[in-house]
DNA sequence: AATAGTATTATTCAACTTGTATAATACAAA
DNA sequence: TTTGTATTATACAAGTTGAATAATACTATT
């Protein structure tokens, strides 16, 4: 009985929990290195481990967001077919946010405390 | 300059952040055990080193949410004052869900590549 | 018996992100 | 001219949380 709803329930649950964290494996694909949309869209699903599958749509939306503000910005370069692709990188400001972010709200889950609980 | 906007971007990021991640926290606070909903807050107010400081409210809703489908369950004790409080604990459900979340959405952090990019 | 404090339930609106659908623009190569 | 690639734009649905407000109910104290 369980393993039938289990699934869903999962699936749904990651489908809210991932909301909140695409900014997170954009600026850590970024991090990676200089990327354009495509690149940034096959970081995350490999790095994910397939659990967060984006549109790109969605990529281009927050990416623009934030290099309204100066966290991302993005060079111009040449790819094999069409248009100029922007290859977009974080800015210092990016960087020093990531840094940040990171510090606070990752690192807790490798402390002992979480960390055991987490194990359990 | 970049030193005044840092902190509002940030503080705003983790704002957006942490609206998915309630959940995870209340289930980790059960985990650690049976819990009412004034302790589930201290639980992650302290554990989320005051990252996360949720509404009662938003405790109660979510609760309720997972009470419904089986999730979670609870069970009444007196407190000094007032009426019962409802200790709410995992169900066998529950306990699976939050094990097979951990294991594909957190765990990640762990592995080697992310972990390198974490601390790079 | 009345009051104050504790615990929970309920409703509503605003803010935000993402999925989805649809459309438009622009460049390059065949 | 057509096809494929890359990006921008808009709008609506769905979901969560913050905030405000109100209601219910039990307990202990005065």
């Amino acid at each position: 009985m369980t393993k039938e709803i289990l699934p869903d329930l999962l699936s749904s649950w990651e489908e809210t929990y991932k909301k909140g964290q695409l900014t997170l494996w954009i600026f850590l694909a970024l991090k990676d290195g200089q990327k354009y949309v495509d690149e940034i869209k096959e970081f995350i699903e490999i790095k994910s481990q397939s659990t967060i599958n984006c549109e790109e749509q969605s990529l281009y939306r927050n990416l623009r967001k934030y290099e309204h503000i100066d966290v991302v910005s993005f060079e111009n370069r040449k790819g094999n077919k069409g248009p100029d692709r922007k290859y977009y990188y974080l800015t210092k400001m990016g960087t020093e946010l990531l840094e940040k972010f990171i510090e606070r709200n990752i690192k807790l889950f490798f402390s002992n405390e979480i960390n055991n609980l987490l194990n359990k």
